[in-house]
DNA sequence: TTCATTTTGTGACGATAGTCACATTATTCC
DNA sequence: GGAATAATGTGACTATCGTCACAAAATGAA
């Protein structure tokens, strides 16, 4: 096994045990790919839905509202970058995702993801903690953009995710944090 | 069937398919509930998480950040009022979930939640998918929330979700839609 | 029904974030 | 390496929101 195939197993058992058989079930419907710096995982309008388990690089999540690009998340190394909603509900995306850095990961299609589901119930479980993960870690989220004003959100986000503090462009960092970019950029610097 | 067991049976066979006896297993495990006004379903500190499906009243999801109560949810009628972390995580819960309204509807323990995934795929099935709508929805709202500024969230969750302005009290949805009390007054005053 | 309590409304004021304009750095790509 | 392009920084100003204090209204309990 690869280091990164290592890294996936280990990742993957972490929301749900799997046999070896299983494991390879799922390795053998992935497909390595590689995105270079502003290339698209998913284009809005389009319908082209999957995960990107990262092994390397970052995935940005954003939507255009009132001709704006709105982040909504990040997904680094270890994350399955994904948009929900064009996956549970067959619908054209509304969302982009786009490499931030370059980036490459193990790709998995909605439809092989749908009949992995069907072979066999641990992969439904395994989907199921997952989504039960981001979703507590999205509430996490909501709360904290609905309590914290704009420096505290700044602070929260370098105590728990210094990453994305590091290596995401302010502007985008912005949009995330529901704050003007120039905003930030003045947390940033009475920060130092 | 009652009334509200047709209720309930619709909503899960929205989320996925269920035969008679599956559904009937889901009954079995239920136990009707009802809760006066300000009495709880979930006590922060306490473990004893469970999912309502509501058939009556609001059910308000809230967390003490700084002193001060924060609103994350509310949960109408055919909704599952539920705290995600301490159901997915075994630990004790952060959070408090309380009776907003008299509400009644159908309680299921975590632990019996539990067995009837190991029972059934169908379950587990009915569980991602509803897990995959509500994480849907949250990303639905924070993109709300950072994107659009306060006199535009009160609009967008009056045409959105209407029954929460009409029925949540002021300060609890002023909490929720991440503004002062007294601003969520204003706003409303010049929408009239 | 009446009194106590809780919730909501409102004015005044200060703090803070947003906007616009432009300067300064970084980055990209020949 | 250097020009073009993109991203970030910064000042000035404005709009908006939060806070505090208190009034009014609604709700609940006896």
């Amino acid at each position: 096994m690869t280091d990164t195939e290592t890294i996936l197993k280990n990742t993957l058992v972490n929301f749900h045990k799997l046999t070896d058989a299983e494991f390879n079930d799922f390795l053998k419907i992935t497909k390595f790919k590689k995105l270079k710096k502003k290339e698209f995982l998913l284009e809005s309008g389009h319908y082209n839905p999957g995960i990107l388990f990262i092994t390397k690089g970052i995935i940005g999540l954003y939507e255009i509202i009132n001709t704006k690009e709105v982040y909504t998340s990040f997904f680094l190394s270890s994350d399955f970058a994904s948009e929900i909603t064009s996956l549970a509900s067959q619908k054209t995306s509304t969302k982009s995702m786009i490499a931030i850095t370059d980036a490459e990961g193990f790709y998995i299609k909605r439809s092989d993801l749908l009949q992995l589901y069907d072979k066999s119930a641990s992969f439904e479980r395994l989907g199921r903690k997952l989504l039960e993960h981001l979703l507590s870690e999205q509430h996490k989220f909501t709360s904290m953009l609905t309590s914290l004003k704009p420096e505290d959100r700044y602070k929260y986000i370098l105590k728990n995710n210094p990453e994305l503090i590091k290596r995401i462009p302010l502007q985008y960092l912005a949009s995330y944090m529901g704050v003007a970019r120039e905003t930030l950029s003045r947390i940033r610097k009475r920060s130092l």
